[in-house]
DNA sequence: TTGTATGCGTTATCAA
DNA sequence: TTGATAACGCATACAA
């Protein structure tokens, strides 16, 4: 492999002068200049990058924690990441880390190990206290609000409210809501806007652990279930659902004069059921998230709010006034 | 930051005796092990890995070009990836050209650049050729099928006519294909298989530059403003399959008694909407390509195909006999 | 404007 | 079993 070594002795010049050329430093006389394109030319050469990093300190490469690369929205924030790195010349590292305490660790390790330059941390199970242990050797940002610490975030307690507050709007007063992951911080975000919006006490509507379609389809036999059935749910996210719907529709259930549902995500099943959903620009928050983990003065916790919207499908509807 | 030079310092060794224990090797006396491991402790010190990169003359990275990697099937190949790559301790840098040349160079540089120990490659425009005069570099693995280079492939012809000849044993003799980009490797086989089973000469029910719901959308139109229809639509993808079916419902037309439509991929729209389509394991296709770029022989090509199955839902049915 | 010399932190060779 | 020392390839302070 060639080095600049080679071009030096090539070119009849110093290291320090390809170096040069090699950045485009000011303070090489043009005759070298051109001598050192042609040693590059006539050697085949072609710079190490891991030399650089090396040398410079830094790899600009930041590291991306996430549970799953191929659920729509981590993928969409993770495609929002690559834009933005891209444009700015940037790489990074995406870890799967299934949620899984010890696979989150092997991340935070990569940034002590200098392998990223920064780690933005798109969901996690880890304590917070835990991770920010590791912000001694690089910048991190989290697409979730903490406190004291830099997040791009959606705001979940007011989302939710946007949801509940249009069912309320069209008549609705029994509403139940779904929840993700259990103590996460987004779920007790939403329970809290039902409780303070909604239901103040019964949690008889509210339904857990709901991720996935399959889990939308439970949450269907659930309400079948139920004598005391709400007229309305919100959801944590399209897949559920449309889980929910199809379940229901399968059933005989019309919605949404059976049952309004509203999604969550604005993803492509939202586009292709028509659903009513509440709409996040996860690509946004994957670039808002780049620029803050590289921004270069990192003196203090950034944190940018990301607005979610409203869209207005057919599965959520004026509750007939027989009820 | 502490080097092992201060732990070969603090430990009274020498820096081969650090390294020695760093790495695990034998012909270290228990006794300086134990100071090393103790030193390591007492100064917090954390291995830089750019160092060690440079040193051993490889990353344990590998890089992964795609076009999108928010796309359903892209990202579940990338998931399988992750998977492997998690399994392994390797990483992997992820590029998402939007399928511009320019892009994909950026990635082959890297592999010059020495970043990534090999490449898998997704999916891309650039001419085989170019990509492959940077095998001298670093291994290359296609997800496709091309001649002389390792491939974890879909054989796309064989996969088509699963599809037509499942429609064709319903009784289906008009039937369309849509296509995805023009000139792709894919679009041809696909082509290929249309006309050898179905259509030798005909292109009317051929639905070109077909990838997204909208496309399906598109097809639609199209459909509905032809005078001679074909009764069944082989897609390209669970996605315009979708948009297809979507549109036509609206109108009015029922599926799959109007027309029998056929997905492609196996994604969660197939679930949702019970799509009969042709499933493709994506996640395996990124384990198999992880596999093959990390193999440590990598004397001559490899290609394995990875099969295609006809996936039952309800979206193709048996032609009305009236027909 | 140019070059010398040193450092980045590790691994690997070779001699002891 | 251990240790000096030379790579690895580049960037950069400092001197000229």
């Amino acid at each position: 492999m060639t080095n600049i070594r080679d071009l030096a002795h090539e070119a009849n010049v110093s290291v320090t002068t390809v170096s040069r050329v090699l950045n485009d430093h000011p303070y090489v006389a043009e005759e070298k200049r051109r001598a050192v394109k042609e040693a590059i030319l006539k050697l085949g050469y072609i710079r190490n990058q891991t030399a650089v990093h090396l040398s410079t300190g830094r790899t600009k490469t930041i590291g991306v924690m996430l549970p799953f690369v191929d659920h729509p929205y981590h993928a969409a924030i993770l495609q929002g990441i690559a834009k933005s790195a891209f444009e700015d010349a940037y790489r990074f590292l995406t870890w799967q880390t299934n949620y899984f305490e010890e696979h989150e660790r092997t991340v935070l390790r990569a940034l002590a190990q200098r392998e990223v330059d920064g780690l933005i941390i798109v969901s996690h199970s880890l304590a917070v206290s835990e991770i920010l242990s590791y912000e001694q050797y690089g910048p991190i940002v989290f697409c979730e609000l903490h406190e004291y610490v830099s997040s791009v975030y959606i705001n979940h307690y007011t989302a939710f409210c946007k949801g509940l507050t249009a069912l309320q709007q069209l008549g609705h007063h029994r509403i139940g809501i779904c929840l993700g992951r259990a103590d996460s911080t987004n779920s007790r975000a939403r329970k809290q806007a039902y409780h303070d919006l909604v239901e103040p006490n019964s949690n008889d509507w509210v339904y857990e652990q709901t991720l996935t379609i399959e889990d939308g389809t439970r949450v269907a036999e659930h309400w079948l279930s139920q004598k005391q059935r709400p007229s309305a749910i919100m959801t944590t996210s399209d897949h559920v659902a449309a889980g929910l719907i199809i379940a229901l529709r399968k059933r005989g259930y019309r919605i949404p004069e059976d049952l309004s549902v509203i999604g969550f995500d604005g993803s492509d099943l939202a586009e292709v059921l028509d659903l009513t959903t509440i709409a996040i620009p996860y690509a946004l928050i994957g670039q808002q998230a780049f620029s803050l983990v590289t921004r270069d003065v990192m003196n203090q916790p950034l944190q940018i709010e990301i607005p979610a919207t409203l869209q207005m499908g057919n599965t959520a509807a004026q509750l007939p006034s027989a009820d």
